[in-house]
DNA sequence: ATGAAAAATAATGCATATATTTTAATCGAT
DNA sequence: ATCGATTAAAATATATGCATTATTTTTCAT
């Protein structure tokens, strides 16, 4: 069973004059990032609508905007299930994360202005002390920002927001490595390098260092996966099981 | 007053078991790429429902299909509207796609198989009959499959997949060069130089000459768009004047 | 007992109805 | 005459109902 806990705050409802479909997906899609929707998993209108107290119609919604950032695939009158990846997907999604962060990060250490560049920096100091911390929940909201300082840095919106709407796609598979203290250091000892890279403007380090940063992080989540892969019964292609 | 033609032909009603919303979307698409429905124009509910003789339902899934792949942007409570373009967005855009292209081009001409290679210069040689008889049409639709196959030899579905979507958001404002008989000559001429370094290989010449063949597409669209600006009064900011 | 076929159940897709929000238009006041 | 407020009309957002499609279970035949 799944547990879709909130409830819609009441408040909120004309709180930023945003639909409640718009908060539905957002709330399924941090429980799709977060994992408490595990892939594979299907995604009922009856039971979302049940759930959260309201009709069918802005589930269907939200379940169609989930589906847009491919966080969710619906198959006609079959339903709407949380993506699965295989192994070779998850590889062409690193891949493209990869080339984009090294992108973003060439264009960043081209472009950014010294205010962004002191903006990074102060970034970068505050991760170093969740890293010391130990507070891997920090690290990884730092660490969102840190990236997008960089995704910004880039000064073109369109390229931001293609960055992020991959990221998206990707971070349910990212999440895994910041169980690991060890990668918690080794990632921020590879942020320095790439803080480096930007200050002086060093634009081939830049982008190198970056793509190698979210390809370690791509082996460490294919480990993850194929150790997963072992236990459960579950095959790797998507939706060929019962999702049930 | 607009004209949206197309009844949906009642015989896709179960072509390929999809829905009236999907096919909506793709017109709608279709009519705003072809130029038929001219950024910021304003898409109302009622009238498309009625115009296609389907309730507001699939209307509004379609709306939502298409405002996803960022060809039209949703107000709240406020409607559906065709993206407008300021010339810095268009700017964006085309750096986005022209960084994208260089990126699939690297990749192509590192894995592309020899079978793969050989289809890219049959599409190749096909363009160039095209341009002999001055064909625009027919080279619009083959310059189609000529970058997809560049896309496709990426083998990477993810990477085809962003690069597909952002080539949809550009393709309004590229559609422009073909007008010109002379940038058809001059982006064959593009295609030839592109095609001899996938065939050699040579990964950072396939990157740069993409890189620039969009971006000389860039130059076109940019000139085109400022000399619409000086005619009519329409402000470039979205939505700042009344859509009416 | 096993396999296939048919019927029942449940979920999706589309349509229609209601409510809330927005926009505009008209009336009144300064 | 212009600006502001109130009201009316229209469009969006949500709810509900109906029809179609998939899936599962049961039954019948081999």
């Amino acid at each position: 069973m799944i547990e879709l806990n909130q409830t819609l705050t009441p408040s909120s409802q004309h709180a930023e004059t945003v639909g409640i479909a718009q908060q539905l997906c957002q709330t399924l899609e941090d429980d799709i990032v977060k994992g408490k929707l595990p892939p594979g998993q299907r995604l009922e209108e009856p039971l979302l609508a049940k759930r959260f107290g309201v009709s069918r119609t802005p589930v269907r919604e939200a379940l169609q905007l989930l589906t847009a950032t491919e966080l969710a695939e619906k198959i006609p009158n079959r339903g709407v299930y949380v993506s699965l990846a295989t192994p070779e997907r998850l590889t062409a999604m690193f891949e493209s994360m990869a080339e984009l962060e090294g992108m973003c990060g060439r264009l960043a250490a081209k472009r950014m202005t010294s205010g962004e560049r002191h903006n990074l920096e102060k970034i970068h100091h505050e991760l170093a002390e969740t890293v010391r911390l130990g507070d891997s929940d920090s690290y990884e909201t730092l660490n969102r920002s840190f990236h997008n300082a960089l995704y910004r840095g880039t000064h073109n919106d369109v390229l931001v927001d293609v960055t992020l709407s991959v990221r998206r796609r990707v971070a349910p598979f990212r999440r895994v490595q910041f169980q690991s203290l060890a990668r918690l250091a080794s990632s921020h000892e590879e942020h320095q390098g790439i803080v480096d890279a930007i200050l002086r403007g060093d634009v081939k380090a830049a982008e190198d260092l970056l793509y190698g940063h979210i390809m370690a992080v791509h082996d460490i989540s294919q480990d993850y996966l194929s150790s997963l892969r072992q236990s459960p019964p579950e095959p790797a292609t998507a939706f060929s099981g019962t999702p049930a």
